[in-house]
DNA sequence: CTGTGTGCAAACTCTTTGCATAAGT
DNA sequence: ACTTATGCAAAGAGTTTGCACACAG
């Protein structure tokens, strides 16, 4: 736990942010296992459930700190909830419609080809694809 | 004007949707003119301006149920706002963030490759494809 | 100590809903 | 007539914000 919180210290550091008690609780519950996709709502369920009381506020504008110094990105799905995701890097995602989860597509021959140029005046900030995917109840 | 009604009544009869006043005053907003990509508040502000007074939660209410209808579809961009889509075939979007509008990609050439296998259980229902673009600022 | 972060509750935005009235067939 | 849609206002979900207290450096 000691070498885990000190990278996490030290992260937070380099981001500029101040280590805080719940900052760092909350980094080690996002960065502390692999690839992850939250809701400000999951994450502090978890975060109680781990004995690391936080208000939901606190969720809030902590996700938003870290999505703004780049150590989280925001995936769109669809109108109501917001997701975080851990993976900053460039990817897609899977989308299940199930049960409303997210994950990285596997692989990276994924592509998108064929863009045309991008209207005058602007550049391509990113690009974002999502793969929805439904139970295949209508499948033969 | 008549020809158009008459073909917004058929539409929406089609669609099992009874050609109420309301319903048919958005449609024509919305099917009249191209390809449009409006949110519910926007839709409504055009309503009133054409004098075709609508409440607010009726333009909520037939731009879902329109998309249940399979005349519209839904283009997911974040959190906040729903966009729906009078372009229900299968397309891709930019996304000016500048001032929060979307323009379909114009041209078919745009393609995904190398879409892995779905998991087990589940099949694409759709891809979705937004492409962000920001003023060049950093540009040279 | 000094300034930034946190927690709480209230505020806000977007969207949905309940119920009485109005309109469609 | 009978049924379904509309309008209003209230409720609801998710997220943000203001302000007093607490903590990090």
């Amino acid at each position: 736990m000691f070498d885990a919180d000190g990278r996490i210290v030290e992260m937070l550091r380099d981001a500029g942010l101040r280590p805080t008690r719940q900052r760092v609780a909350l980094a080690s519950l996002l960065f502390g296992d692999g690839d992850r996709h939250v809701t400000a709502e999951e994450l502090h369920e978890q975060a109680l459930n781990a004995r690391m009381p936080v208000s939901l506020a606190t969720v809030y504008n902590t996700l938003n700190q870290f999505t703004n110094a780049g150590l989280l990105r925001e995936v769109a799905i669809d109108g109501s909830k917001t997701y975080f995701d851990t993976n900053t890097s460039n990817h897609y995602h899977f989308f299940f419609e199930r049960d409303g989860t997210l994950m990285d597509i596997p692989g990276d021959q994924l592509d998108v080809i064929g863009l045309p140029e991008p209207p005058e005046g602007t550049q391509v900030s990113r690009i974002d694809v999502i793969v929805r995917l439904s139970d295949p109840s209508k499948a033969a």
